[in-house]
RNA sequence: CGGGGUGUAGCGCAGCUGGCAGCGCGCUGCGUUUGGGACGCAGAGGUCGGCGGUUCAAGUCCGCCCACCCCGACCA
């Protein structure tokens, strides 16, 4: 809307990340401190990771439904390690209908609690299992700091929650979730993520283990930007989620849970953004290619139009827009969709009219060099194909970003300095003690033990002892 | 909760030793423009964050309060 130029520059990339999102108007700050308001446009972006996300649940036997956003407090008092990990950021209500409630409710800030309630109920027989259902919803925690999409009061997202008969069965299915994560991420957003485990300070409150979709951000800070918890039989044994096995013995489940979050937009414009603004992948971008028309006059405006009203139709199997608004200059327009990150705009002016051709310009190449002429005949398969590449490069390009921000420290030294401006790759023993030294000299923190490693001998980057585990290290969002 | 900063038009800001409330962008109307952020003319838009004090006179000086932002602590 104004052209104040921006930089995707460390010392500016917080700056950068909020403009961005104003003026792209993904979202706005609501009257309540900490609160979100997601716009048309972010929200259609939201939809769209949503359906991708769904397609896949359905793919892999899940059912979606709805649990109450109250809980009773009681609930989240069951399980130890949960009640102390959320404590701290719940919101209360301890009154309704003008009365103050016997019991007060909790605001849910994560499902588990009565999901595990209502599972109880459902769950008898082994012939029950396994039990696989998402819910589509927002939850609320009370964060001291809060930052759009990345960390607000109130976030959308969805959370999985399953229950098995065995442990492997359902360590299975939190892996397949994190695979479905990670897919998910690589070949719709377009964003490389490393799939590993959460250390034991780092994870879910009440899991065994956690494991994370991690995704290097453009200031080189991770992201963790989707959780798959293997809950053991925490849950199941605080709220009594027990089955009849085939020999008539009586068993407690064992659950799962999992969620990805409106932050995931975040990890978008933050993976992916440059100096014009956002760059969308085509896969889930709103408005996958913009008609801008181009003329002198009303004769030339009608041509132009028409031909416009042409291609449009040409291309309804993609997500087209045409922008017809009179009173803004081409010049304009193209700026102002580069800046919403659209990945392909067609430009249409009378040369193209009587030449039967478009131009087509890549919102990832800048300037003529991402122009390009087609044939209106050869459109539709070329914006398939160019949407494709669009994809593939951002995939690269995010790829080789990371990887060259990503340094193999041998020695604590080496881990200082690199996760200056970057991650560390190194081996660790993984006691507390030597993840607490870390975060505090350097601020980093343990990000995940990726799941695949060559578990090569080594020794600890901090205390020296011997160990086959390698982690990575980075400061965080 | 600690440290720092900012509150003046929708947005971004200027406003000095107190003296008629301003600029840029945006917005409305008309006209000319339109292949990389157009231009002219005419307009609309204000509880200067709030309360109190000093003063003939406060956006400006003083006191208190509030809100928001940034950096920490904390956390997805």
């Amino acid at each position: 809307m104004s052209n104040d130029s921006l930089t995707a520059q460390n010392e500016n990339f917080s700056e950068w990340y909020n403009q961005i999102i104003q003026k792209a108007e993904l979202a706005d700050y609501a009257p309540v401190r900490g609160c979100m308001v997601v716009r048309p446009y972010g929200w259609a972006l939201w939809e769209n990771i949503q359906q991708a996300l769904d397609t896949r649940f359905k793919a892999t036997g899940h059912q979606n439904a709805a649990f109450p956003l109250f809980i009773p407090m009681s609930f989240l008092e069951k399980e130890k390690e949960h009640v102390e990990g959320f404590s701290p950021e719940l919101a209360v209500v301890t009154h309704g209908g003008g009365q103050e409630l016997e019991e007060p409710l909790v605001v849910r800030p994560t499902s588990e609690t009565i999901i595990g309630h209502m599972y109880a109920k459902w769950i008898k027989s082994y012939r029950d299992l396994p039990v696989l259902i998402n819910q589509w919803g927002n939850v609320v925690r009370w964060e001291m700091r809060t930052r759009l999409f990345l960390r607000t009061l109130e976030f959308y997202w969805q959370e999985g929650h399953t229950a098995h008969a065995t442990a492997a069965e359902a360590e299975e299915e939190t892996l397949r979730m994190l695979h479905v994560y990670e897919d998910f991420a690589v070949n719709e957003a377009a964003i490389p993520v490393i799939t590993g485990m959460k250390s034991e300070t780092e994870k879910f409150a009440g899991a065994v283990h956690s494991y994370t979709i991690e995704g290097m951000m453009g200031d080189t800070k991770a992201l963790q930007s989707g959780t798959s918890h293997n809950l053991g039989q925490n849950f199941a044994k605080a709220f009594d989620i027990q089955y009849l096995d085939a020999q008539n013995q009586l068993q407690y489940c064992w659950t799962t849970s999992w969620g990805l979050s409106t932050r995931f937009v975040g990890a978008i414009i933050m993976t992916h953004g440059d100096d014009q603004g956002l760059v969308l992948p085509p896969r889930l971008a709103p408005i996958q290619v913009v008609i801008v028309p181009i003329f002198r006059n009303d004769e030339e405006k009608q041509q132009v139009m028409e031909y416009a009203e042409i291609v449009k139709k040409a291309l309804s199997a993609f997500r087209i827009k045409l922008d017809d608004r009179f009173e803004q200059t081409p010049g304009f327009k193209f700026n102002d969709w580069e800046m919403r990150g659209v990945p392909l705009r067609i430009e249409i002016g009378p040369r193209d009219v009587a030449d039967g051709k478009v131009v087509i310009a890549r919102r990832d190449i800048p300037g003529k060099a991402g122009k390009s002429f087609v044939e209106l005949n050869a459109l539709s398969h070329t914006v398939q194909q160019l949407l494709d590449e669009l994809h593939q490069a951002m995939l690269q390009k995010a790829t080789k970003f990371r990887d060259d921000h990503i340094t193999a420290a041998a020695t604590y030294d080496d881990l200082k300095e690199a996760v200056q401006n970057g991650w560390a790759y190194s081996h660790w023993c993984e006691s507390r003690e030597c993840e607490a030294k870390i975060k505090e000299d350097t601020k980093a923190t343990t990000r995940c033990i990726p799941l695949s490693q060559d578990h090569s001998k080594g020794t600890c980057v901090v205390c020296g002892k011997e160990t086959t585990t390698k982690a990575y290290f980075a400061k965080a969002y």
